[in-house]
DNA sequence: TATGAATGAGATTTCATTCAT
DNA sequence: AATGAATGAAATCTCATTCAT
């Protein structure tokens, strides 16, 4: 009765075709188009409306896939949280090479930092809410932002300058990521915030000593 | 029919009892039953993994009632967010009735932001994961954040003090926020962050102008 | 916490306001007021799809009165259609009276008919669903039937004329209903029939005797 | 995990043991078990009915397997339809094949979509009620009978026969429809009309031209 | 390593109906 | 007779995860 629709139908399956890369085979490759795949859902989409069938897909991979680089969901979350921090800290680094004036530098740290954080605002969000919710990411974000403070107080010892205490450290930390979130967000504006002093109030709690 | 299945129910009834208060058919009542439960689970497990049922349940109704309440699980949220903001407002307007000492006053206000926030903070984290995914939850917040900076600046104004411009007023609102969640969540004191000290930053954020 | 925002919501609480009108304590208005909002809310949503909260409403009331007049939601399912056959009856007795040619009549009695079935197309499909699924309207509806070929009979035998056995009554009755249903739901003409045509054709079936 | 609970399950199974057949992993023939199974649900129970749980579990699947087959449930409603209006034309065209005298072959038609129609009464009538209700359900069924009246028109021209009107055309199919329906029902015979007579009035709209 | 069909617990939401007032 | 808050069973659909191939 049905077989003769059902092979219609399949005739006509068409759909989204899967972008079937050839990278099969290479699992350090798959990794990474995984992960890649991920930040990208997590960033449009946050966490809890992001499903682990739909990053494989959108990597070029089946479901199943997923489960042979990744323990679960929240591992691949980690994992992009990694890269995140990685990728904030090599454009910071870069920034800092060329020794620059200060007041310029400080300005420019800031935009970097703004800028990362508004092309990754929603996945920010959802780390946020992890950190509250997922035990593991919050430790996981808590040995981030230690290694962030030591290199921080490093960036002044290393200088010969008084280094600021680990509480004011974490202060200014804290206070450029909410800012830069705020900004980015586009909110600051609708707030009535004007941008540029924004930007220099960011910037003046990135005061490094002399390099 | 109905009878029966309530037999059944009360003969099998085990664990959780229901509550089944004396707070039936009023609705006010009921709205805030719900309204409070709500308050309470998500503050413990947060948004996504709270549910209607539960919530129903734990004020002592039957799922259904829920909905005759609210419109939904996002709709009872701000519900408990305006609650929150409230709350906030009449500790602090409390505080500043007592025209104190100045120092003492930033102090004071400092540990009753800190404390709401430490008690409220996995909620909080809900809060920014859908300020960030949902688009009403936005708009709720910027709103009390437009009624936030109001605020602050007409305690300058009221006071014949030159106020703060919206961004420095904004940035001591975040300021302030995110060094209470850091504080309460306990994550200053694992990153070495000395606790009174930190209370002294948060405070110079709430330096307000003479009585 | 909630207190202050649940009397702002209240006070605040519009929606749509309840057209209340004054025939409390009339129970048989009460009736003829819910049967009339059911007849309106079956044909425009269908049988499934209607709530008898929002009949209750629809017609001034709250849902609990909905079963102070009825037993359950098929008891005034029913009583829509008794209304519903009624209503057709009245209009074919009042169109006979006058005897007109018989031409005429015939495409008169056609046109009332599809009207009829026009306007009520998506009550008559419920009826059909619920016919097949519901022992109890199913013998309602029989028992209409019944009666309209009973009628249908009468009017030959009134006249003198050789009445049709009841297979060929049947054949009328239910080649007139579905030929309607489909000009009614403008089937037909998507279909490209000529509905004028189709007028002619469900006439056909209406051939009575002299009068 | 996984493991566990399907022990638990196993050792608990009493009543209908779960039928697990050894067609999994083949989608095609999955598909074709759920359609199956639907088709018999609706049959009995109706659309509104049925729900999706029980057709997968009828097909020896858990629940969530019938979302990877089928959108939504309107989604197999639609293939059933499709196969069973395949189904009867197949039935048609089988008895056309051996060109056997015309009268007979009438009557032969009407038994076979009488048939079909008696074994397939309850969902023909949920059929009819989404058709009212649905939009994709009735453009559905609009599409289907365009290709009817088509084929019917066509018998007439391949035998070089005059062709009846469209709109003769769709009266026939749609009262034989109807009548077949009644029939089906067994309501006919509780309305007193004789069945053979019903029968001949059922062929007489399926006069075809010679062969 | 990759596949993708299958899983099944569970979340949100609906609504006919009840009943205390 | 009218109210409307409360009920709770049940239905649709989701999605992280498994596992046979």
């Amino acid at each position: 009765m049905k077989a003769q629709s059902v092979v219609i139908r399949s005739s006509l399956a068409v759909g989204t075709p899967p972008l079937r890369p050839d990278r099969s085979r290479n699992p350090t490759e798959s990794r990474r188009a995984l992960t890649e795949a991920a930040a990208e859902i997590f960033n449009s989409a946050g966490y809890h409306a992001t499903d682990t069938n739909r990053i494989a897909r959108a990597a070029g991979y089946a479901p199943g896939t997923f489960y042979t680089h990744f323990a679960d969901k929240r591992a691949i979350f980690l994992e992009v949280y990694r890269g995140w921090v990685d990728a904030e800290i090599q454009a910071l680094v870069a920034a800092l090479e060329p020794a620059a004036n200060k007041a310029g530098l400080r300005l420019r740290l800031a935009r970097i930092i703004l800028d990362h954080h508004q092309k990754w605002r929603v996945f920010r969000a959802s780390l946020r809410a992890l950190y509250a919710t997922d035990e593991v990411v919050h430790e996981a974000r808590l040995a981030e932002r230690q290694r962030q403070i030591d290199t921080f107080i490093e960036l002044f010892r290393a200088r010969g300058a008084t280094p600021p205490s680990r509480a004011r450290a974490l202060a200014s930390l804290l206070a450029v990521e909410i800012l830069c979130d705020a900004a980015a967000d586009g909110d600051a504006k609708k707030l009535g915030a004007d941008e540029a002093e924004l930007l220099n109030i960011i910037a003046a709690h990135l005061a490094l000593p002399e390099g």
